[in-house]
DNA sequence: AGCATTTCTTACCATACATCAATGCACCGG
DNA sequence: CCGGTGCATTGATGTATGGTAAGAAATGCT
C-alpha cells in the first residue's frame, strides 16, 4: 500500500480494517489528482464512488436557477464526499464537486465498500457511526441557518473549521453561510471594529 | 404483537425482519401516549431510545437565546425520531421532541437495535440506507435554506409534506421555513392572489 | 353555549441583507 | 515591468423579511 498516509490511518482507526482484513480485499486504492477548479463530478452524473480526500480541499456544492453557487459542505485532508443519490439511490447526481486547491483524492468504489462492510463489524459500525455523526452535523448546521444572523454564522463557521477559514476564498465561505460575498465583508469589518474595543 | 399496525409493516417492509427473526428478539415493543403538546424528551436529557410514531405528530426543535423555536423537522406516522447526540454519541441531547397532536409512539431501545442489526442483514442495510437517505433530505433542506425565498421554501415545503400543511398550526411551519408567523401569512396571501390570475 | 386563549391576518415601520457599481489590491503570465 | 483577471472592500440604494400592535377568527375549556 503506498504512501497514504491519511487515508491510511483513516482505514485503520477510523474504519477500524485490520491489516488483515485489507489484504483479503480485492482492492487496490486508486488515487486522482485534480489540480484547483477541477471538477470531480457535475450534477447529473452517475457516479457510485465515494472519494476520500488524502491531500488538498474539496467542495460539493449545488448552481441554482440564477447561476448562483451554493455549498453544502466543504471536505478537506480526511474527509469523505460522495453523492448519496447517486452512489446509493442509482439516481443521477444532485450535486456539483470540484477541488478548491490542488487535491489527491482516493476513490473507494462501490465493491470495496461492500466488501468491506462483509467482512468487518467494526468498520460496518463505525461506518454506521460516522454516518450518525454527519446527520448530527448537518442538522447543526440546519439549526444555524434558521436560527442565526449572518454574523453568528459566520462565527459558527470559524468555530467549526478554523483552519478553513484562510483556504478558501471569502466569496466560498459567503456562500456556504448563504450570504453575498459584500455582506461578509461588511460583518468582518464590523468584528474587527468590536474586537478592538 | 399487540396491534401496531405502522410499527408491523416497518419491521415487516422497510427494516426487513422476518417475524422469525423477531421471534429471536428479546423484545416486547412499549408504546407510550402522548397528548398534544407533551414533551418525549428534553435537551440536555440523555435519552438512548428511539421512538417509532404509530400514530399522531411529533416535532423536534430548539430553542434560541431569544426562546424562540427553530423546528429541525416533522415525524408523522411511521417516521422516526431521536437525537442521535444522546442515542449514539452518549452525550446530553440537543433537541426538544414533543407531541403536535395526541400520539401513540413505539420505543426502540438500544438492545433492540443492536440485536435486530447483528441478527439480520437486511435490518442492518435497510437502516444504512434508511440513514443515507435521511442524509439526502437534510442536504437538500440545506440547499432550500440556502437558495430559496421565503416563498420557494413553503412551496416546498407543501411538496414535500403535502398532507401535513393542514395538521400543523401555521406558526410551526413558520418556524421551520426559518421565517416568522407574520410573513408566511403574508406570502399566503401573495399565493392566493396570484393562483387567480 | 359562552368566555378565554391561541392562532391568524393586516397594517405600518424598522432593519438586515441584497444588489449594483466603483475602486483598490494581489497575483500571474508574458 | 506591465496589463489582465479575480477577489475584497466600500458606498449608495433597493427589497424581503422582521418587529410591533391591533383586530378577526378559530379553538379550547368549564
Amino acid at each position: 500500500m503506498l504512501s497514504f498516509n491519511n487515508f491510511k490511518i483513516y482505514l485503520n482507526d477510523k474504519a477500524g480494517l485490520t491489516d488483515d482484513e485489507l489484504m483479503q480485499l480485492p482492492y487496490i486504492p486508486k488515487s486522482k489528482q485534480f489540480k484547483k477548479g477541477e471538477s470531480l463530478i457535475y450534477k447529473g452524473q452517475v457516479c457510485k464512488d465515494i472519494f476520500f480526500v488524502e491531500k488538498g480541499l474539496i467542495r460539493q456544492f449545488t448552481i441554482d436557477e440564477q447561476g448562483k453557487e451554493h455549498i453544502i459542505h466543504f471536505a478537506p485532508e480526511s474527509w469523505i464526499v460522495s453523492d448519496r443519490s447517486s452512489s446509493y439511490f442509482n439516481q443521477s447526481g444532485e450535486y456539483f464537486i470540484d477541488a478548491i486547491e490542488d487535491s489527491e483524492v482516493i476513490v473507494m468504489d462501490e465493491i470495496f465498500i461492500n466488501k468491506a462492510s462483509e467482512i468487518s463489524k467494526t468498520y460496518r459500525e463505525n461506518n454506521h457511526r460516522a454516518l450518525h455523526n454527519h446527520v448530527r452535523h448537518l442538522q447543526k448546521r440546519i439549526n444555524l441557518l434558521l436560527s442565526g444572523t449572518a454574523e453568528t454564522r459566520y462565527l459558527e463557521f470559524l468555530k467549526l473549521y478554523p483552519n478553513l477559514s484562510l483556504r478558501v476564498p471569502q466569496w466560498m465561505i459567503a456562500s456556504y453561510l448563504g450570504i453575498t460575498p459584500e455582506s461578509l465583508s461588511r460583518v468582518r469589518k464590523e468584528l474587527t471594529k468590536k474586537s478592538f474595543k
